[in-house]
DNA sequence: CTAAAATTGATCGATATATTCCGTTTATAG
DNA sequence: CTATAAACGGAATATATCGATCAATTTTAG
């Protein structure tokens, strides 16, 4: 929660090139955002320890690995009792095809990102998995068209 | 959209361990996926040819950079043509804050989600910005109140 | 069942990259 | 202004990767 480091120009500018390309040698980081391999490297370390810079990760096309089809989902809660909304949560974790998961305000508890081949996998994913949670009282879905824009990079 | 190629055990348990951890040796992912380091680098290479295996980018935390409020908008358009909706999602493009957009069925045209600071962020964000875009009829703002999962993992 | 084709694991330099070391510069505090 | 600490760049070293080769194994096709 707590902000422990005040990142100058050009830890921000590590930030915004790690984010973009995380297999960016540090030579070329180096050059990019005007300092030296050394100077790239220690920052990094130094961003990581503080939990700023997290993982690296690699990203695969969803529509490549029959995965191209987003529904936003809304869940209303049958009980909002605290081991209700841990259960459930803990259910979140445990299903892949849920990429993304909101506690949400308003009206109603939780939005969350379902990645599905198609229409009828995500019938058999709301039917038989997510309506069968005995903490869910209502659902309401929502096809995504398209995916206008994605991206992992948090502004600076 | 087409699926070029059709994945094995091993491409499978390859792009899962990428997902999770893009910095992972080519030695010690052998291991974790019972095959050679040379068959490995033959099948990411093979993997990142056919666009099934995409970038490598590094993730920040959020909170700690002063992001830490993620608010899920619906958007309403003026117009359906094509020009006008092209113009937005090239505004939506542009716009750093807005992390993911989608292309809606039903009663909204777009949801997206925008990372902000806190909600007078937010505010300015709304007034000045996305609702001053000529193509926006009409929003609606709903925010998290926690993110209870992330992850840019697509089942395999 | 057999032959051809593809894939595999092992190994090897050449190259590129990560990480440590060290002397110098810059920033901080008294 | 001076002493101390922190951060710096450049160079040296340690590791990892790249890409190829080759014989053995597996898969595919007929």
């Amino acid at each position: 929660m707590k902000q422990e480091r005040q990142l100058d120009e050009v830890d921000r500018r590590i930030l915004s090139a790690l984010q973009v390309d995380g297999s960016i040698s540090h030579q070329d980081l180096a050059e990019r955002v005007g300092a030296s391999s050394a100077s790239c490297w220690r920052r990094i370390k130094a961003l990581e320890a503080a939990g700023i810079l997290t993982g690296t990760v690699r990203l695969v096309d969803p529509a490549q690995v029959g995965r191209g089809v987003n529904v936003l989902c809304n869940i209303r809660m049958r009980s909002h009792a605290l081991d209700a909304r841990s259960a459930f949560e803990r259910f979140v974790d445990d299903r892949p095809e849920i990429v993304e998961c909101f506690s949400m305000s308003g009206e109603w508890d939780y939005l969350m990102r379902v990645v599905v081949a198609d229409v009828a996998d995500y019938n058999r994913f709301l039917m038989q998995i997510l309506l069968g949670h005995a903490s869910v009282a209502g659902a309401a879905s929502h096809f995504a068209l398209s995916m206008t824009k994605y991206t992992t990079a948090i502004p600076l």
